[in-house]
DNA sequence: TTGACTGCAAACGTTTTGCATTGCT
DNA sequence: AGCAATGCAAAACGTTTGCAGTCAA
């Protein structure tokens, strides 16, 4: 098994690395050895992996690593978008109802509302993928979140300023961010 | 608070529950008070429910009915397509490089191999969302499965089905049927 | 130097077992 | 009547705390 490509071990990961190093240190973060070790786990690793699995390829280099420390580790380096997570189909967060056979979900971000959408005309997005990775797609998840009319229309009525209003650059990195913009 | 009244609760619901029986019975699965009720939770329901969530509402029609039928149930109802499952963004299954600012995951669904997608045009997509839906949308999450080139590759010279290459993440149940295509 | 980061262990909530019993078709 | 489906309890699992010590900037 592990057909791993033969091609990627070399100065490209270096220098994935150094760019995240680069984007830690714009934050104010710092880079340290167990962060590295984790970061060299995800980008070695040509499949999604599961923090447990982070943990077992991050021990190699830094045997003393916990498995916390992977966890903070995976959630700053996806703050800062140097790894995005990844959804399979069976573990979930909730469930919705679904009317037709295909169909999307858009949530919306202010009062949790969902609303099923139907029309999804993905095929040119779908062959765009096909041809830059050469795969064949047979399947797509696909969800959207927004704001759903009544909150946009509360909103209007109620300026409501922020609480922890920090007019950062992009992202906080207290919770929930977007992942995908 | 319960603005709902008027719109949902009514000859809709009940429709919609008589499809599930009818989506079950053609499978030759039963259509038992405890589907019934999980299944009435999550449609009567207008935003995504956890399990819990489900179990708690499902209690008040029927006090005796079990979390774990719970789970089994919205198992089996997402397999005949009457639920369909929701992520958020912070919980995940795994974890894959992100080289770009904006980007996706193709994902081989025989070897596991992760590949990043970056020629993301969704604003038609996003726009026929929102024109269906009312809502504004801020953002998406998107992602594909597929067959990579060399598992294509070695499928034509190879018929012999083996299901031993899935070094991706951990699948529980028998997961086939993706959930929402 | 300093405060961001790490490691530890125990707590936590969620999901899954195995099997006798129930009850839908 | 037969067999899928349920309920129960306990265990497995993945993830998160809280805090003192440590180290990168």
């Amino acid at each position: 098994m592990a057909i791993r490509s033969r091609a990627q071990a070399g100065p490209d990961l270096r220098e994935a690395l150094d760019e995240v190093g680069r984007r830690l240190g714009v934050r104010g973060m710092r880079y340290t050895p167990q962060r590295r070790a984790v970061a060299e786990a995800v980008l070695g690793a040509h499949q999604p992996v599961t923090a447990a699995q982070v943990h077992d390829r991050a021990r190699r280099v830094r045997p003393e690593i916990g498995l916390m420390t992977v966890y903070r580790a995976l959630d700053t380096l996806a703050d800062v978008g140097v790894v995005r997570r990844v959804h399979g189909q069976q573990r979930c967060e909730a469930f919705v109802a679904a009317g037709h056979k295909h169909g999307h979900t858009v949530v919306c971000t202010l009062c949790g509302r969902a609303e099923e959408f139907t029309h999804c005309h993905i095929e040119p997005v779908a062959n765009a993928a096909a041809a830059e990775t050469g795969f064949s797609i047979d399947d797509h998840f696909l969800q959207f979140s927004g704001v759903c009319r009544d909150c946009r229309l509360k909103r209007r009525g109620d300026a409501s300023p922020d609480h922890r209003s920090h007019p950062a650059p992009k992202q906080t990195s207290s919770g929930r961010r977007a992942g995908t913009p």
